[in-house]
Parts: structure tokens; sequence; C-alpha cells
DNA sequence: AAATTCCTGTTAAAATTATAACATATCAAA
DNA sequence: TTTGATATGTTATAATTTTAACAGGAATTT
């Protein structure tokens, strides 16, 4: 019996993951968790402890080689799937995710691009032919995506999560301003509000006024 | 001598203000921390825990107000403050963020959006006419803005972010692949990684479907 | 007006998460 | 080889975070 992985690790992975591929990029062959914890501020603690949920992928004495390390990682992500995904939503947040995330080097594939306005249907973007979202259901039954990318306005949003379900889609990945959840079935989401960074920053930005305010009183 | 706010609460409270956003958007004048638990899908406990880190918004046998409380967590995060920003990089994330993310109802305002490119210089996008980057610094001096948004390619965010932090600015939301990090000064950063999202989505349906393997096999 | 229900703020307990400590294996150098 | 320095995996401890419990104030009902 696996014990759970605690979704602070599970969410800490993806860093790891783009710390490797910095690493990997610039020639390093290994890197101890001292070295990675430094260069990540976090503790060297934190890391082998989280790496060991996994199993030992370091070696005493050496550390880790990171593209073992970032392999190994990859699979405990799933990045060696390759999964297919749909984006719908040609707008904005749709374009931006489909040319940015370099979906390629993340084992992902984008398969299709869907959006209900005649005037962006047959638009290029990333290599991709806008398609018409009628014919989205035809599309999923002939090609089997795992995932859908959700970049629509958040009125429709809903409405398209159903749909996908109902066409067999079970990975959700939402950037609408409304929240997707789906608790009890088998339906996987990630909701992505970029306003959140933005408020965080705003505390963080307030609340470091206030700390030099009071410096500076003394 | 106040107590520390752990990050915990902090990253919670968009999430409040958004659903907040949402009820009185509906005309909910009152909700009481068991109904939002519901909603949010979170423990009334936890929310009554994180509300009281700021102090008593609520009222035993009613709840809380909607209104109020939503005010309250906008002071709290620093919305209230009209802090300006400005945003270096025109390209698809640049543009998402100035045309997604509602700014001013966030209490935010964009004040400026800059590039590089010539082709991009002298564009209208949300509003703004996109201005020449080699004029940014003579922008900050006359206008002061508090914040920065980096939607710039990784290898110049660090050029970027340098110049800025030369001009003033203390507060940075980053959008490039790259890290930003500066613990040691007064500086604050949000960084923003769209495929961290993409890669946990990918361990959740991983996970789900080796879940749904062990179910089906018994 | 009394009784009952509702629901907060707060304290206490449980659970989780992060850090520290250490035994031991590997590497490198003398 | 032998010795010392590294650095992991793992166990133990500390700190944090979440959940539960409850006293009592406010609203609502009878």
């Amino acid at each position: 019996m696996e014990k759970r992985i605690s979704d602070s690790v599970i969410n800490r992975l993806p860093r790891y993951y783009r710390h490797l591929t910095d690493l990997l990029e610039s020639g390093t062959e290994r890197i101890s968790s001292r070295e990675l914890s430094e260069k990540m501020n976090i503790t060297a603690s934190q890391i082998r402890q989280d790496l060991n949920c996994f199993g030992g992928f370091g070696q005493q004495g050496y550390g880790y080689n990171v593209e073992l390390l970032r392999n190994e990682i990859a699979k405990i992500l799933g990045l060696t799937q390759g999964y297919t995904a749909i984006l719908i939503g040609a707008g904005h947040m749709g374009r931006t995710f489909a040319t940015n995330t370099k979906f390629e080097s993340r084992g992902f594939r984008l398969i299709g691009i869907f959006d209900t306005d005649s005037k962006k249907i047959g638009q290029e973007v990333a290599r991709h032919t806008i398609r018409d979202y009628r014919e989205v259901g035809s599309f999923i039954e002939e090609h089997q995506p795992q995932m859908a990318i959700l970049a629509v306005p958040k009125d429709a949003m809903h409405n398209v999560a159903e749909e996908m379900i109902a066409y067999g889609i079970r990975a959700f990945l939402n950037f609408s301003y409304t929240e997707l959840s789906r608790e009890d079935e088998d339906i996987v989401v990630e909701n992505v509000h970029l306003s959140d960074s933005l408020m965080r920053l705003s505390y963080k930005l307030l609340e470091n006024n206030k700390k030099n305010t009071v410096t500076s009183q003394k």
C-alpha cells in the first residue's frame, strides 16, 4: 500500500522540474540538495524529503544526476504519457497559452484549437488552424484528447465544460474567471486566476510599505 | 505587537475575494461561514479562523455581510490603495493581462504599456497606446507607478527587472519563464507559471487513471 | 417575552508539514 | 589504501496548519 503524496509536495514538483530543466540546459551534470536548495530558496532537507516520497534518486557523496532526476520527475508528473489536449477559446488567453507554454517540450501535444467566433475560425495560431467549435464533438471522438484547456468567457465556461464531459474529457485546465469544481466525479480540474497573483502581490507590497514605515519611524 | 499572518491564509484571501464578488453580484446580502464553506469546498472552521486573523467581521446568529466583508478583504489585500502599474511587453501574455484581469474593478490602474518592438509601438491595446520601452525611465519618473508587470522573454527579464529597480519600482508580477527572486531587498515579487498548472493537472490525471485502473481490477 | 435556533469568535486538539539530526555510503585525495 | 569530506535517505523533533469543540451573543419564532 503506497502512502499518499501530499499536495504540498505535488505543488513543488513543477518548480523542481523547471529548475532541473534550467540546470540541464546550462550543462550541469550533478547537483546536491544543498546547492539546489540555495538556488530555489528552500531547505535542503525539504528537497530530500520531497524526492524520497518517490524513491531514492540520489547517491551519497555525489548528489543527484540532473538529467536522471528531471526524467524521474517528468514521469511522476505524467509528462511522459504523451497526453494530448484541445484548446477551447482563441481569445487573448487562449493564444497566450497556445504560443507560450512550450507544450511540446513538456511532453504535451496540443492537437486542436476551437472557437465559436466566425471571424477567428480559419485563422492560424501556433501552427494550428482555429476550428469551428461546432465540430468539437466529432473531433474529440476521432482524436480522443485527454485534456481540455478552457479559455472561454465565464458565462460560457460551465456549458462548455458540460459538453466536454459528455464527450468523455476528464481533465480541465480552466482559465475562466469562474471556478470549475467537480469533487465527486472522476474529473480533475486546475483553475488558474491571473488576478489572484496580482492581489497577492498587492498584499505583499502593502505589508512591505507598512514595515518600512514602522522601521523609518524608529 | 501584531502576530504575523501565515502565507496559507494570505493565499486564500484572493479566493475569498472572488467568491464574495460573485455573491455580491448575484445580490446576496449575507452569508454564514457554513454556506460559504459549501460553495468553496473548505471547512467553515477555516473560514472563521482565517477571517479572525484580521478582526471580527461577522455577527453571531447572522453571519457575514457580503459587501462589508468584501470591502474588508479588499483593504487587507491593498486593493483600496489605488496602486498603479506599468506593463512591460506587449506580446500575447502582456495583451492577455492588459485585457483580461479587470484591473479597474480590482482597484488597480494600468497606466502604461511598453515594448521594444517598433512594429508594436503605437498600437492600441486595452485603450492604451503601446509606448517605446526607451521612454520607460522618464515615464516612471513622471508617473511613479508602484508595480511593474513583466511579460517579456526570459532572456530579457533580468535586465528589465534591474532597470525597473534602478528606477525605483519595488513590486513585480513576473510572467517570464525564469523566476525572479529578491529575498534580501525591500522588493516583492510574484512569479506566475502557466505551465506549472498544466503539470499539476497532468499529475492529477495520471493519479486518477491509476486509481481507476486499480478499482476496475477488483 | 421566552424559548429556540443560528452562528460567530476563540480555545483546544489533531493532523500535517517542515526542519534538524544522524548513520552510513560514496567520492576524492593523499 | 586509508583518511577525510560529502551528501543521501531516514528518523526524530519542531512548527505550522487545519479541524473540532464550545461558550455565548444575536436573531427569529412561538
